[in-house]
DNA sequence: TATGAATGAGGGTTCATTCAT
DNA sequence: CATGAATGAACCCTCATTCAT
């Protein structure tokens, strides 16, 4: 990478992490472009060089964030000796939970924008480290020798949205309980769609 | 109700259902208040007399139109002679997820903007007719005589997410697979859900 | 005055009270007619029943509200023996300005829309019992035995924009320096005039 | 000052000469942004480039035309071999009222809205060529060798406050009495209260 | 590539006034 | 006399987008 790409890399960097930062404080609705090039220092025109427009930059966004949660995830999980792919994956939706509970701006956020297509996406084309985090997951869960699941893509897709609406409802508003509350019943949902989805 | 107060209904009926048309149709960020009176043949000023802005009128929506579907669920399973109550749910969800098959739109309006919290109020405090449906089905599981469950909201909380969530991806976009080819695990995992909770 | 009558000052008088504090706490311009009404208890076609809008009152209003000041300084030099015709324009303009200090928002809104306009009419017709007071003073000037004025209105009108256009800057602002250090200043240039004028 | 920058003052220029305009022939409440842009040729949304609102432009045009007075005055007084201070004062303050004679709807504008924090923030920081007339005249008259006044800064301040309101009643209104019978009494008001002022 | 002044359509909202009750 | 729902013109202001530099 020579200097003008690092270069262009840096600003586009930039135009993300503060249509990030206002993203989750102002709610995008409500955050101009202006907003966002003013906080990166950039020329308003400049924006247009490097995303379509707002809800392109959005979609850029999301995939990157979602993806960054599981890597964290993963590597909590590595530094333990879990061999058991049930209690791993209720290891990573624990973390991902704890993440988003120390993050309340980050899961409206995503919640209100994440689709099982930005997962897919990132799975076959993955275009940053951080997505490569989630291949590595789902291949973990999927390729097991040990434990076989009848459709394992139909199992993440239903935990995932499982856990990502509940835990909207529950950190933000505490309804109808808690997420302290919540783990439990959570995690024994979680197992049983496992459970029922092994062959 | 005199010749007033019910010209005053039919206006904000008017402005309610101009404005569920346009929000479905056009979505609710890029319908301005000048569309939904333009739609209604109703002054732009009018419109204040009545919300006060449009995301006070689309509150009332939701509240509205979420329980208006479990009311027509409700309706069905009347004309049925299940008494299981796990059948029970299970036809109800199939309704739903069949009416929403039906109205994308609308699947799409109410998934991006429904929360446990609508629920909860039009259990407590009933604006309108179609809300005491829920209210019923949700007396008719916690109440039940023969099978009774460790705490009921949670679960039932649990299955709205989850069949809102998943239907949402599965309906609009066949991700990760289309509708009828969810069902049976989904259902499957509702039973799971429920078998959970039972005491 | 009959009971209907009765009933109708009553309503014109809240409508000028409510006026009065809401010109005073937010300004003229800021004010609606239905804030007015509404602080009345009066309903919004009822206004146009009364005065002709916004500024009829206003002018309704101004006038009553400065002959009250001169009323209540005309009170308070009865209580004196001053029988010196600059001594009691002196007293008069000390209590004039003492009022203005305790009550700055009622400076702000007589300064901005005071005329000498408002006083002759006062003097030729006034439609008020405080309206008087301002005549009586007037009176007692021209009409003095011991000491007699060239052009006494001319006078007298020298003096009131003096004092009402320094005050204003003086009070509410402090510029160019407080009121009380004005007022030697001030005082002395009363005098000044009123020497000038003495025949 | 580059091409850019120049036409940017041209901009500027114009809104505020297209503002005044307004303002003085209809007054600055029913003067509306709109009118004003439409008048300079200018988009809506580039009067928001230049200025905050309305209320801003105003006090940029105040100081600056209140100046603009002075600046005749003091280049008329120029062209005369008066040097004696009283005759300076009277000379300039006959000037004034002359100009204001010929142009009473700056008249009007100007009493509306003239302070005297005005001319202080154009005696500590002057942003026109114009406002330092009126820096000129302040400091001849504080800085003579031969009188000297004693707070020279509030006997300004009140012969600008008495001849200000008592112009606006008499050139508009002809009250008392029109302005030509007013000067004499005026003109000797002003010697008295610099009389005063010597030490 | 980068800039940022300029645009102008269109948004939300207010409010004096009317008029049927 | 009194009401207050309804009006709709007019307001201020925002903002995505363009384009000459």
């Amino acid at each position: 990478m020579n200097k003008l790409e690092l270069n262009k890399k840096i600003k586009r960097d930039s135009l993300l992490e503060s249509a990030f930062s206002l993203f989750t404080s102002k709610g995008i609705n409500k955050t101009s472009i202006s907003d966002i090039v003013q906080q990166s220092g950039i020329a308003k025109g400049t924006f247009y060089l490097y995303f379509k427009d707002k809800y392109d930059l959005r979609n850029m966004l999301i995939a990157k964030k979602a993806c960054q949660l599981f890597r964290k995830a993963d590597d909590e999980l590595l530094k333990t000796d879990i061999d058991n792919i049930f209690d791993e994956v209720i290891f990573i939706v624990n973390s991902l939970i704890n993440q988003l509970c120390a993050n309340p701006s980050l899961l409206a956020f995503i919640s209100k924008n994440l689709s099982w297509g930005v997962f897919k996406t990132s799975l076959i084309n993955p275009v940053d480290d951080d997505e490569l985090y989630f291949y590595n997951i789902y291949t973990r869960v999927t390729n097991r020798v040990d434990v076989k699941f009848k459709d394992p893509e139909i199992m993440l897709f239903m935990i995932t949205e499982l856990v990502s609406s509940t835990c909207y409802s529950s950190i933000l508003y505490s309804e109808p309980v808690d997420i302290e509350s919540l783990k439990p019943y959570l995690f024994d949902s979680v197992r049983g769609i496992m459970k029922r989805h092994q062959i």
